[in-house]
DNA sequence: GCCGATTTGTCCGTATGTATC
DNA sequence: CGATACATACGGACAAATCGG
């Protein structure tokens, strides 16, 4: 799927990054080098490199270099700035992906529903609930909401697979932006049960909202995720911005 | 500070999406548009919608334009991908910032803290214990570790103003990239009393784990941010990336 | 301390491809 | 089909920072 010049310098280099090829602390090749390495122009490899340093792979320093500062903690763990489903970054990190249907009914959104997922009133939705399993341990808890007209014919033994390739793959919905808010909250019986967890020892966890929208602009999935909280850890590279100063 | 010229296109159309100049759902003016008022090339003005994208401001559709998803919320809350100050993002939300230094010592990194922080062992540290105020409520336990080579003259007194402005405005350090980790984890007795929490309600909270980097590529900071579970809240604004499919 | 070579940062103009209407 | 709009890519120019002689 990715066929552009830039995406696929990053990959490279990325990967050379993640197998050592260059030293930590160590400066890549220069940009005029890179040049030739990629037979392209000097806009494209900068393209690259900029997505590199938002990753927080590498640090670049004018009339210096660019500095690799990658290390090997930043590929486990979830990515923040970049949507991933469940299976992708299961896969991602070398870890096996299972998934539970606890719940998978249709509803209509009444004012009380339509508050907390920020669908309009006497919206279509299916809601699903799921326990999601890594390395055959339940970690999260999903409650997902979708809008049923976008996202049509969604089944359990879809939910039990992947709803993310089912929605791009088969009804070729092109998934954009996903605002996401972490918060902690107490837990509840549901999650005590299915999460196995004991409110003695943690009567708190993470839980991820999220609001998803697609290429037309509308939002179409509503989420919450409960994590069992010793096993929630989200990751983020944040540069600082000279706005600030 | 910032003088280029796409970081003050972006800002100015920033400013006026949050002023709702364009409507919700419309589109912007389209980028041959943007040109000709900002009187620019359109890489110019192309940068500083990529970083609206970032941000989750606007949303790009090939073929039909720029289409404006900014929600009053994204406001609020802690931003990630960004680097901000306690003060500064407390000033951003228009509400009263404070901070009580608890610990000021140096020390000396043994084998268990080198491990803990990353720092080498040996190193000089400054260690500071601080309790961060939002409009007079105990919000954040915070435990700073610099390095004191990099950070020399560090006092308490400047760290119950603010450590950053110091380092930025004084020693003239250039912070470039912070990694965070977001876990959650059991309260301790010095979180119970500083932060007001009984751990019958709440036994565990957020903690933020950062390593700052400046722009020798040196990790001059170490923190761990102990946040009170309720009001604890991290925003985000994930994009898809077509390298999953 | 100066100068020139190198390297990244910003900006411009242009051409072509692709999606939408 | 043509017009419009965004996406990718190329090339060039100059500025700013760094480094070695």
């Amino acid at each position: 799927m990715p066929k552009s010049k830039y995406d696929q310098i990053y990959k490279d280099l990325k990967r050379k990054i993640e197998l050592n090829e260059f030293a930590c602390q160590e400066l890549l090749p220069s940009e005029n080098n890179l040049i030739q390495t990629y037979d392209c122009s000097r806009n494209t490899v900068r393209r690259a490199i900029s997505r590199l340093v938002t990753d927080g792979y590498v640090q670049t320093m004018q009339g210096k270099g660019v500095r690799n500062i990658y290390s090997p903690a930043q590929q486990t763990a979830f990515t923040i700035g970049e949507i991933e489903s469940f299976r992708e970054s299961a896969i991602r990190n070398g870890q096996v992906p299972s998934t539970k249907v606890l719940v998978f009914v249709e509803l209509t959104t009444d004012e009380t529903l339509s508050q907390k997922t920020g669908f309009p009133v006497n919206s279509q939705i299916y809601y699903i609930q799921r326990l999601h399993f890594l390395d055959h341990i339940p970690l999260i808890l999903n409650h997902n909401y979708f809008r049923k007209d976008c996202v049509p014919g969604l089944t359990k033994e879809i939910a039990e697979d992947s709803i993310y390739h089912y929605l791009e793959q088969d009804l070729r919905i092109t998934i954009v932006n996903s605002r996401r808010i972490m918060t902690v909250e107490k837990i509840t019986e549901i999650d005590e049960k299915y999460l196995e967890l004991n409110s003695e020892e943690y009567n708190c966890m993470a839980v991820v909202t999220s609001h998803t929208y697609d290429s037309n602009g509308i939002m179409f999935e509503f989420t919450q995720s409960r994590h069992r909280p010793d096993s929630f850890r989200f990751q983020d590279n944040a540069v600082r911005r000279l706005s600030h100063i």
